[in-house]
DNA sequence: TATTAATTCTACCTTTAAGTAGTAATTATA
DNA sequence: TATAATTACTACTTAAAGGTAGAATTAATA
């Protein structure tokens, strides 16, 4: 019960991007410098926020990450749903295929309020809100 | 975001057996058929079961599976600690070590309700609660 | 006692997540 | 233009989850 290590990784990475005060340019050896992350590992995440657009890259000398959008409209469902790793509506707790109002699994009724707490917590939480909040970890 | 295949078997698995008016004895082959369960697997986490005492295993012809405890007293956060997959304090949800008040992560206290209702729900709802809702698959 | 139907054990196979390594491509700057 | 610093790409390794196979063990019953 738990998220996987890429999407907590770049939860904590673009936290602690967007904390930064002035929006300059990141690299990958800061980065993991500072969030304790495997250097290449970071890198792979970061190629991913990079091909979906969340971030662009600056190659070569003097480069690095920096947000592509607003760090107010990146909400923390988005990560997620980069690395597979949501709360959607289908998704059964039990993980019954077809679990709703006709034929649902014993923990249906339970299951539904935290569930839509959590989507809730992703969906309504953004990069803007998050950062800042907690140490800079 | 979501429970081991095992704990879900094994939750689906009890919860079938504790819906059974008459405590008889079932085996492996007609939970895993009824279920659709692979029949190898559901083996591997019965025999799991026996061993923390959760069930009583009779071997041999006509021998089968039975609850040990009652099913009022087994709750579904004692059958996800036995897959390594419930939701205790300590777990961050971005996988931070020392996450707590003094150095919390940047979703710690987004996080905390929905974690407060999860833990309540899977440590108040007994097998017996659970038994007989939706449908018996 | 032999047979049969059941669980258990040991070992293996497959897939996926997590992480590593090396090199190519890019670009600022000296 | 050469160098150094950076990201991107390709491929590999490791560990764990998920699942399978077969033989051993057990016990009821014919």
């Amino acid at each position: 019960m738990q998220l996987s290590n890429s999407s907590q990784y770049a939860i904590r990475i673009l936290a602690y991007m967007a904390d930064q005060k002035d929006s300059k340019l990141m690299n990958a050896t800061e980065l993991a410098g500072a969030l304790y992350i495997p250097y290449k590992f970071l890198t792979k995440i970061m190629t991913e926020l990079v091909k979906v657009g969340l971030v662009v890259s600056i190659r070569g000398r003097e480069g690095g990450y920096k947000f592509e959008k607003k760090t107010s409209e990146i909400m923390v469902s988005d990560i997620l749903d980069i690395f597979n790793d949501s709360i959607k509506d289908e998704q059964c707790v039990l993980g019954i295929g077809f679990c709703n109002g006709l034929c649902k699994c014993a923990l249906h009724d339970q299951w539904m309020e935290p569930k839509l707490l959590l989507q809730r917590m992703f969906r309504e939480s953004s990069l803007e809100d998050i950062a800042g909040r907690g140490c800079k970890i």
